[in-house]
DNA sequence: CGCGTGTGAATGTGATCACAAATCCTGCCA
DNA sequence: TGGCAGGATTTGTGATCACATTCACACGCG
């Protein structure tokens, strides 16, 4: 008489620290260079070192976390060049995912994404970096998700935790009075099912949030 | 007798294993379905629990292995939709790889390419899987590090290994009678410098290999 | 005053152990 | 004969420890 002890549900402290963290960086909320301690992360959450390992070598398999050669982990410092390259990526795959969404994105989903974009503005009138960079991320990821193409999001949420603190970095140095304009016009293209007008309209987005980055000394 | 106490050049254990791994996978000599076990792996490779950790979860976070609830790791079994969105990644980004690879290409790495390319048609008249899929993927990768685009060439290799099993476990399943026929337009290309032509051929190789897994039954 | 240097603290790595859950296998009962 | 219940084994998880290296800071020499 085997007790039925559903206990699927509690996840294991590797796997919390990891979403934990991802989170933390991918919304932006750790600066570029900002180092992380094996003891240092154990002791704040309570685990031993084991499960922090675990945790980390995982971002840092994401590339959301770089490694230096004597095995110290901190969040990335990118180049100039590595931004770009990420840049490319996202404007390589983000139009193909809203591409794939739109013959499923109804007038619910509009609405959703319209929903977020109103909480976007009201970040940027807040000057809340991480509010900001969240929201614009939800939008994204809300049409992504319709597109029902798992490993392809999986691909550009990689992208994403990989600029995050870069992100972040970046939020307060332009002058910001109004959220993306191009979501507009992304939110256009969805209402009248124009495939070629979504596509440009996601890369557009996409590069120009990044552009000013690159034109920076950094 | 002699103990050798200090090893200080010598890489982790953990990343070790992570490349051994990591190389097996990618080139088909583990097929779908095949299961790891830490103290299994541990024992093969003479080291304890802990590194052989690290490395599994690193390869589970590149989507090299598939993770059960239970914890179990072992090499994934695509679903078709799975293959597809693979298959479009790999259509998405080796084109732009190319194309950045295009200027630099000299006629030192054609040549380079075509060595690798009689090696390939070795490999299919000795009907060996691994080394079809070794070369092949030698052909790809020798060409886009000429991109010199670290981040994206990155993310093709996780898609690489993400197939890596399937592809062996289809190797068996399809006639190979000639090296694929795309990479002589591939080299055509790159010597006529004809960027268009070149994202075609490019495209045209890696959507050919993987169109047969999605047409059986799988 | 500047800079290399040495010592102590901090850190990553790997091994070992205890524990609980999952899996496997055997044998029993309908 | 088929399926299922029981226990033994396997397996992942997390904690703790020892050790070598790396880092930081302050001291001392030039």
């Amino acid at each position: 008489m085997t007790t039925i002890s559903t206990r699927p549900i509690e996840t294991a402290a590797h796997d919390r620290l990891y979403r934990y963290l991802r989170q933390q960086i991918m919304v932006g909320e750790l600066l570029p260079g900002q180092a992380l301690t094996l003891r240092g992360l154990a002791k704040q959450h309570g685990v031993s070192m084991t499960p922090v390992r675990e945790a980390l070598r995982r971002l840092v398999a994401e590339g959301a976390l770089t490694l230096t050669a004597s095995g110290r982990v901190s969040t990335p410092e990118l180049s100039n060049e590595r931004i770009e390259e990420l840049a490319a990526l996202r404007a390589l795959i983000e139009p193909e995912l809203s591409a794939r969404a739109l013959p499923r994105a109804h007038f619910a989903l509009i609405d959703r994404l319209s929903a977020i974009n109103t909480a976007n503005a009201e970040a940027v009138a807040k000057h809340d970096a991480v509010s900001y960079i969240r929201t614009n991320l939800d939008f994204h990821r809300t049409l992504y998700l319709r597109a029902q193409s798992p490993a392809i999001l999986a691909v550009a949420e990689t992208v994403w935790l990989q600029l995050g603190p870069t992100m972040r970095a970046l939020y307060g140095r332009v002058q910001r009075n109004e959220p993306p304009r191009h979501h507009r016009m992304i939110l256009a293209a969805l209402r009248a099912g124009d495939e070629p007008a979504l596509r440009l309209a996601v890369r557009a987005d996409v590069t120009n949030g990044l552009r000013h980055l690159a034109q920076r000394g950094w």
